[in-house]
DNA sequence: AAGTGGTCTAGACCACTTT
DNA sequence: AAGTGGTCTAGACCACTTC
């Protein structure tokens, strides 16, 4: 037989499927609890126990929350166990807090060849680029570009982003029901440029971390680009490898 | 500590954790397989769901590794699988590689204050120190200085390193009844000194990452601490955020 | 008390590997 | 054919949350 043919797929598989079609298409939203197991049981014709395999599964990839007692929950950008999942930067000393963002910059623009290849657009289409300046207590430390969709984040404006309080993926989310699900990122180190070294307050040619980030939503769909140069003279960049 | 007062431990965990002691103490050796789901069940005196549950955390966590229709097998630094588990850089174009090491030096010295710490060791407690450098295709990419605690790997030595043919985490295992389970790594952007600067070939003051590395065997015991100076020009390190 | 997720059981059957 | 892990079921009971 051939090799990639899907010879074999589990029922709770199929299951976890359907689920995650819901999530796409919205029927069930970010924060709402969905049907109970037995609920689902029944909907799907199977066991209380396909179902909770079927869970098991999207609640360890992040797509649902479960809480003992109350429910099963769309997963959310506003959790505190979603807070640090997409950064990674922590300081020597003290503990993790949540940066200060100066928006510098947001305006529309044409896709170069990387950024549509990396979003999955045609060179040349429309995107929204972000720039701005994250600082913890006071010390700017990571100057962003961000590179969006012009399609989906049609609306997206700089007042909007100024005004939310929150992370700008709980935005993403609550204003243009996209929420991220997982990311890659490609690091490495660099020199300053006269830019980056003027936003973060570092001589030109200072070792910066660069993280380059590929943020993708439901169906593995590409929504976002950000390259990031990071100052890691008082944080550093944390990973576990399990 | 002792383990805990279990406010409440399901069944499951507690197998779970009967399951690690015999790890720990050797009775299943990496490589080997374990007793089959249905004997533990027995052994245990609990249902083959119980031991299921327990195995499919443990394999989840990287201990263990299940083969449908084999059995389930205590895991290894040589599977293809872990691999590049503790090598996260990849070339920029073409496929990753294994890299050749060269070794520099292999010493005994006493532990800095930040070593000890780091491996739970007393200050002046005696170390293994390795320097290295690991190249990719011909490139010098990576320099390494590695410190073990000396008690543990007492009979390590540089002949050992340069005829061991495969992954050092390999050796460690095969050798020394020592395997990694998990790491932790913080990294940042640094300028090259003289050393590494002559070592990979590159300008005094480069850019470089600098992944300092704690590793943990059973028991969340610390048993490497690494420091890896990369060149970041022709390859990236990769992460995922989950 | 009622509803939710979490644990545990016992048994049936399927898919994969080896003999 | 026999043995392994993988799936699925049905039902019981536990722990947590809310009413």
């Amino acid at each position: 037989m051939s090799t990639d043919a899907p010879t074999f797929s589990p029922l709770y598989r199929q299951i976890k499927g359907s689920i995650m079609q819901s999530l796409q298409s919205g029927e069930w939203r970010p924060g709402e609890a969905i049907p109970s197991e037995i609920e689902l049981a029944v909907r799907y014709k199977v066991s209380q126990g396909t179902v909770r395999k079927a869970i098991d599964e999207l609640a360890a990839e992040n797509y649902l929350l479960r809480r003992q007692g109350k429910g099963t929950f769309v997963a959310t950008h506003d959790e505190a166990r979603a807070q640090f999942r997409f950064l990674r930067l922590k300081p020597d000393v003290g503990v993790q807090e949540y940066p200060a963002g100066r928006l510098l910059d947001c305006k529309r623009a044409r896709a170069s060849a990387e950024v549509a290849r990396l979003l999955r657009l045609k060179a040349g289409d429309g995107v929204v680029v972000i720039l701005r300046v994250l600082s913890f207590a006071e010390l700017p430390t990571v100057f962003e570009q961000i590179y969006l969709p012009g399609q989906r984040f049609r609306e997206l404006s700089a007042a909007m982003l100024n005004d939310y309080k929150g992370s700008m993926y709980k935005l993403f989310e609550t204003e243009f029901g996209t929420r991220m699900i997982r990311a890659e990122e490609k690091i490495r180190a660099v020199g300053a440029d006269a830019t980056a070294a003027q936003l973060l307050g570092v001589p030109q040619r200072t070792p910066l971390l660069c993280v380059e980030r590929v943020a993708f939503s439901y169906g593995e769909e590409p929504v976002e680009f950000r390259r990031g140069y990071y100052r890691t003279d008082k944080h550093y960049y944390s990973n576990e490898l399990g």
